[in-house]
DNA sequence: ACGGATTTCCGTACAGTGCACGGAAGGAGG
DNA sequence: CCTCCTTCCGTGCACTGTACGGAAATCCGT
């Protein structure tokens, strides 16, 4: 019977099993499963049970599927809360936005490599852009702002990862974590403050961090906001 | 005679050829030439015309190599001066780190990966340190104000470095250069300024965002300096 | 209904990588 | 002279990105 066409369920390509987007969110997983150094075509295959080749029906190369996991998880950051202070709404944003980049630690190491260029990083940076513009804040003074805020966030999240990194390895690095502690505890000691490092730790030096920042962008707002 | 031990100017076997300087100062230079991508260890072992099993004798992997070659170029960086207001040292300092790290493009990508451990690193920290605990600085503000001042640095360095290289391609990138230059147009033309992009708006910008942290450093201190 | 054209999939192959291993060259110490 | 020990490095292995060409399945014009 030539209806039986119908029953072969899976014979060979009936409407394509891959896409771009497949694609795209299985590199996602795989980032964040082994980073960026375990990351290769045929991983990516493998965890969509495809041939390495058929990658590239969709994908120009391996740059190409990275700069396109960079921007989709750009756009978990979402947008900029409306109401709320200049202030809150900032912080809030950046607050979120390291929430996302600790979630998928391998964003560092490839923004310090490819231009951000994909829609969702635009479009956050256009948000931010406006929040400090309705504020009154002009060129160059407002780019500057926000390229001080964004370096900020990206090289604080930078090095939080890979201190993280460094820490978690068992032991192999043991001498190294030694190192820093000792430095470390030398700074410390002799300004009588104790030293350490967690979590709350790294929640409080990135808002005092961000504060700072924010304070030097207020007194450059044309009148004062609360 | 027992002497003649003295006169045999070469240490214990033979002279060798290589050596652990040789290696890193060579590997900055493949660096520089050709970047991270570009390098690898037997590019880095016909630079120095030798096998590349040799390079294993001084050296326990690439990443050792590329750690050596990291701390290497910091110390390019140098002791900030002594005198001068806590500003002007700091200003200084960075400037002259931001030079450095634009003359080896590469910094920023290792940065992001592997922690900041080497002596030269360090001492560069511990440097920014005294000069601010010296103004009575305390922690935590003290260690928010350091990280604030590399975060940024690192973060501002790194955007500023993949631009020039996504600009620099000749022709392939030119769409994303066509992209990005109509974001900060339509940016700009929304309040009327003109967007240009050169090493002079770098410059600029820079200066404007260290001093945007500066002044919030300098409100956190417990007596005013000029 | 049939014969191409097109789309999807992928096996093979090639040039490149980091590095483990084992061996050769040659001076040093006995 | 023999032996050890340091330096050097050729070979090999597992792995990478991707160019190429072919096979299978669907679509389309007739």
């Amino acid at each position: 019977m030539p209806e039986s066409i119908w029953f072969r369920e899976d014979a060979r390509p009936r409407r394509p099993r891959l896409s771009r987007e497949r694609i795209v969110t299985a590199a996602v997983g795989l980032l964040d499963a082994e980073g960026v150094t375990g990351f290769s075509m045929r991983a990516l295959a493998a965890r969509l049970q495809a041939g390495t080749m058929s990658l590239y029906e969709y994908v120009r190369s391996k740059e190409d599927v990275l700069d396109l996991a960079l921007d989709e998880v750009f756009s978990e950051i979402g947008e900029p809360s409306a109401d709320g202070t200049w202030r809150e709404i900032l912080t809030g944003h950046l607050t979120r936005s390291r929430a996302v980049m600790r979630r998928h630690p391998w964003m560092p190491a490839l923004i310090a490599t490819r231009p951000l260029l994909g829609p969702n990083a635009l479009a956050g940076s256009r948000a931010v852009y406006g929040a400090l513009a309705r504020e009154g804040l002009r060129p160059p003074e407002l780019t500057a702002a926000i390229g001080t805020l964004s370096s900020y966030l990206y090289g604080f999240v930078a090095s939080e990862n890979t201190w993280w990194a460094t820490v978690r390895t068992p032991a192999a690095d043991a001498e190294l974590r030694a190192r820093v502690t000792d430095h470390l505890l030398a700074h410390e000691a002799e300004l009588g403050h104790q030293a350490r490092v967690d979590d709350a730790d790294f929640d409080t030096h990135f808002l005092l961090g961000l504060n700072l920042i924010l304070d030097g962008i207020a007194a450059r707002l044309p009148e004062d906001t609360p």
